[in-house]
DNA sequence: CCGACAAGGTCTACC
DNA sequence: TGGTAGACCTTGTCG
């Protein structure tokens, strides 16, 4: 336990330099921009509604992916996230050599339909005047491809913090340290909200904020602080 | 060189 | 109703 506190002295400040862009992007009309193996904030002339649907989208290509796999992948499709049809925003992900080009284009293009479709293409609405469990409900059950881990990174990415992402590094540290008695294969609804609330208990523990806490774990199996 | 395996999960089908 | 095997799929790394 005691050697999580050391690590996070060592990298507090470059965590919190991370969750600080997650805010920034909240409230200023930044995009993400992978090259070079590195990623940076930068101003696209985007409005709030791309911005934040390139970002579901990035999250919709990270399940079972690497994270530098699914930059690249968005990097790619980013010109045509408005408007590619499904083929076209396959295609792309093919150039890309991403993984799962047709169902993931699927998902996105379905998420866009349904966004404007339904809900006007406000995102922001959306999420502001709803507690963070709320929104993150409403989003796995009307984003097909989005689950529970993925929607709290999404959330988390655009400045939403106090959701647990549970992917496979933190339950794998979390059953290390016997917060959890086996590692799941999957998590249903009842499971996610259950092992969530042992992380806020590991995090009240370590007295190390949830969402840097996150950052934390994670980089300490892979070696990074990504997003 | 080549087979095995892992890379920020989620959906569907079936029991 | 709740649980899980199989599909999705390509690239890079390691022995």
């Amino acid at each position: 336990m005691e050697h999580y506190k050391e690590t996070y002295e060592i990298k507090k400040k470059i965590i919190n330099s991370r969750l600080n862009d997650f805010k920034r992007f909240y409230s200023e009309p930044v995009s993400w921009v992978f090259s070079n193996n590195k990623m940076k904030l930068v101003e696209l002339g985007k409005n709030d509604n791309e911005r934040i649907f390139e970002e579901l989208s990035f999250c919709l290509l990270t399940a079972n992916t690497s994270a530098a796999m699914s930059m690249k992948a968005i990097d790619h499709i980013r010109p045509i996230l408005t408007k590619g049809s499904i083929q076209e925003l396959s295609k792309k992900l093919i150039e890309s050599g991403y993984r799962f080009p047709n169902k993931r284009a699927e998902y996105i293009f379905e998420a866009r339909e349904k966004l404007q479709k339904e809900h006007n293409v406000d995102i922001k609405s959306l999420i502001e005047n709803r507690d963070a469990k709320e929104t993150r409900d409403f989003f796995v059950d009307n984003i097909k491809g989005l689950g529970y881990k993925e929607a709290s990174h999404f959330l988390r990415n655009i400045g939403v913090f106090g959701l647990a992402i549970l992917d496979k590094h933190i339950l794998r540290t979390m059953h290390e340290n016997n917060m959890i008695e086996d590692f799941p294969k999957s998590l249903n609804r009842k499971r996610y909200l259950e092992i969530e609330e042992k992380f806020k208990e590991f995090s009240d523990i370590l007295n190390i904020d949830m969402d840097a806490l996150d950052l934390l774990l994670w980089s300490m199996k892979n070696g990074e602080i990504m997003k």
